[in-house]
DNA sequence: TCACACATGAAAGATATTTTCGCCCGCGCG
DNA sequence: CGCGCGGGCGAAAATATCTTTCATGTGTGA
């Protein structure tokens, strides 16, 4: 009773029903048993070791490893890894679109899918939609500014503070406003060569364009990032830069995917800044990070 | 130590590169060597056995084992047989699409492609490798909080304020610090039913650590985001949310990938809480939607 | 410099897989 | 109707593979 198969197909990648069913004709009960199990199910038989599906299919290892070598493996276990990529297949093949809204009931998985998904989508769109000439000129703005000012408030507001610390990191002369008062106090100061931005969703908050036009006023180049490029903040902006906006739902606010996309614009800025002042950016880089590097074992502990 | 990772991700499905990327850090040497050679060539190494790969990588087999351990399996064979899966699902299609690091010379087009792209990766990697039990865990402390304090200081600081304004707007308690004397001397307030959230990349800052092992030893649900689930920080944390680490380069430090899986994670969190306590959420997130209104078009002037 | 902790691999121990071996059942022949 | 024969089949031995334990070396901090 050889089985020899010398020569024979090599381990079969994908379409193993369809050799299930070829061989079925050829198989003794048992191994017809087995057979049919292991097609029914790959993803739970990859599950189970050779005794596991023996006591399933109500029959013998010995009869497993054979039902393995007919369909063209050398043994079971190697049976077994084709069943794990024949169930990873068939997973990744559904699951496609989870383009729905954000559901009260959803469980937390889906949310946690959801979200990334409408989080990448945005970014596309940002990224897509960004006129890159405007973000040229806004970056060649920053690079050769004397001292940049950034104004936001509310969610905006972080992310001016993100542009602030961004800018810093790389010796540069920064300052984020989220106090309409101070902003404008310190908006006066500005003059040529130096730089405003604004950063408002709507393109129509008032205690960030107010600044922005007190420095548009004095001469400052002014950059808006705004989610409306026809807003009433752009009146005062040598550079528009447009993020795109994701459609909101009740438990998703729009404030969730313009930061999204706020972050994607003031992350080009910074690395292109970074690019146009390397020389002096990259030691600066490399010296607040090793600046931070002894607070982190300091007291931390060590790993594990 | 203790290696109790109960109740740990479940075997991971396909974002294995991510998971090495995230838990590389933690990793010896020799570990990492293994990691990596996984990472690699998932086909090549789902072919080999434990004693194949420890020759291969020049380790041993206890090496090999304790990777496969670390990576969140049972052991090597639930390795291998994922390996092979994620084989198949890489051979059934798609490319890999491998990313270029930004270049000091890019164009700033290229540049904006290159940071959306890597931003979206990050998303799909920290989506992936999040373990929705700890989340929803995490999403019930939350939601039966008396109260609830933040910390985080740098970049991961204005991730914590995003939090915080978040939270406040569905109309829930809490507090963000990015102060460590503060954080602390307002953590021993903490009792039983309050919950504070640490967030740190490298899991290890100390300013961070402190007011979350304070807050913990009082008793409070302590949960901790960070890149390096097997830090420090995660002693003390009764939930770890792991974030996904991206390669990073000099132009683009690990702030920048860090935070975008943070503010997944902080979005995940916030629309849990959201769900669980919609009587609440709803009203105050559209009153404080209202509140905004006039601030609009108050001194903006309308559109274009 | 010493001591400690920790990473590491060799080898023992435990499982899983493969092979061996012979039972048992059905069938054809005496 | 009984007897032998061939092959499906599974129990258990043999082997491969995986896991755990433990002793050793190595780097690190005091």
């Amino acid at each position: 009773m050889k089985e020899i198969f010398a020569g024979e197909a090599p381990p079969a990648p994908a379409a193993l029903a369809a050799k299930v069913r070829t061989l079925a004709p050829s198989m003794t009960r048992s191994m017809q048993r087995v057979a049919e199990t292991v097609a029914g199910d790959p993803a739970g038989c990859a599950a189970l070791t050779v005794t596991g599906l023996a006591e399933l299919t109500g029959t013998s290892e010995a009869t497993v490893v054979r039902t393995a070598r007919l369909l063209g493996y050398p043994g079971y276990r190697d049976l077994r890894l084709a069943l794990a990529g024949l169930a990873a297949q068939q997973q990744s093949g559904r699951a496609p679109a989870v383009t729905a809204d954000i559901a009260v009931d959803d469980p937390i998985a889906d949310v946690v899918a959801k979200l990334a998904y409408d989080e990448q989508q945005t970014l596309a769109d940002t990224a897509a939609g960004l006129d890159t000439t405007q973000l040229g000129a806004a970056v060649s703005a920053l690079a050769a500014a004397r001292r940049i000012d950034v104004y936001g408030v509310g969610a905006s507001g972080l992310v001016a503070q993100d542009l602030h610390q961004k800018l810093l990191r790389i010796g540069l002369i920064a300052h984020a406003f989220s106090d309409p008062h101070l902003a404008v106090t310190n908006a006066v100061q500005l003059r040529a060569k130096d730089v405003a931005i604004a950063i408002t969703h709507s393109g129509s908050t008032g205690d960030v364009i107010e600044p922005l036009r007190v420095a548009f006023e004095r001469g400052a180049t002014t950059i808006a990032i705004t989610g409306r490029p026809h807003g009433p903040v752009s009146q005062y902006a040598d550079h528009v830069l447009t993020t795109s906006t994701a459609r909101e739902s009740e438990l998703r606010p729009a404030a969730m995917s313009s930061r999204t996309s706020q972050l994607l614009v003031v992350d080009c800025l910074f690395i292109g800044v970074a690019q146009r002042t390397y020389e002096t950016a990259a030691p600066a880089l490399s010296a607040s990070y090793e600046a931070l590097a002894h607070r982190h074992s300091a007291r931390g502990g060590s790993r594990r």
